[in-house]
DNA sequence: ATAATAATTGAGTAAACATTCAACTGAAAG
DNA sequence: CTTTCAGTTGAATGTTTACTCAATTATTAT
């Protein structure tokens, strides 16, 4: 294999470890999508939101006043959530009431915690 | 609990749940901390250098090989995810090998890919 | 010493994105 | 029918952030 065969600016050092490490990757579309999603999990209002909803079902007029926030940037952030398969909804007369969509988020959470655990001890 | 109380723009619909709801969440703290680190998963790049990762200790050019990126743009995130605890580094004379810090990575990979086909059945 | 190479760093730029504001829907009550 | 309230929506704004480029550091070899 020849350095040109790479497109980066740079010698290749490893070219058996390179060629492995590509064959067991997952493909760039999964890739794609795990980062898509842990992006919705990346913002603090989004988390504060799946947080009360582990607790209860709740509408937007309750999330808005447990995060001190206007109805109108809740529903913003729910709707991204809704659209990425996070929560869901239902109309009851005027109110809309959320809830979790998957019951891996509260796995999710729990993981990311013992992260953030893991990290606190080496500090 | 007079309506005014609450600094956002509406009334509050379920008190109870509401309060019940406050009382069981985690701090704000640990929330911020929680959606920092999902920030830093949630991005294509360092979710294909934590894949690579997965596989193999290896050096920025490998890594950089890998991505078809430039050793500056990986060098730029591999100093994000070893701030965040994801990764570490060891020098070995003029070359730096990166591998990941924490057994929990790995764990949160597959929750992720979980809830991604989780989603797709739906559709 | 000097050259060469791996990697890092900082400033600059363009794209992505969270919140605000104002206007608009949809449903229930008077 | 019109008023009221819960929620949604779109445009505008300010911030964050990923990548580029150029310069710099660290290490090894000549």
């Amino acid at each position: 294999m020849s350095k040109n065969e790479f497109i980066c600016d740079c010698n290749i050092i490893h070219e058996d470890r390179v060629k492995d490490t590509i064959k067991k990757m997952p493909d760039t579309m999964m890739l794609n999508s795990l980062a898509d999603f842990f992006k919705i999990m990346g913002d603090s209002t989004r988390c504060k939101l799946i947080s009360a909803l582990l607790q209860n079902e709740m509408c937007v007029c309750d999330l808005a006043n447990i995060l001190s926030m206007t109805k109108s940037s809740i529903s913003h952030q729910l709707s991204k959530m809704k659209e990425a398969g996070i929560v869901k909804s239902r109309r009851e007369g005027k109110t809309v009431y959320y809830s979790l969509d998957d019951k891996h988020i509260s796995e999710i959470f729990e993981v990311g915690i013992k992260h953030i655990k893991h990290k606190q001890v080496k500090e």
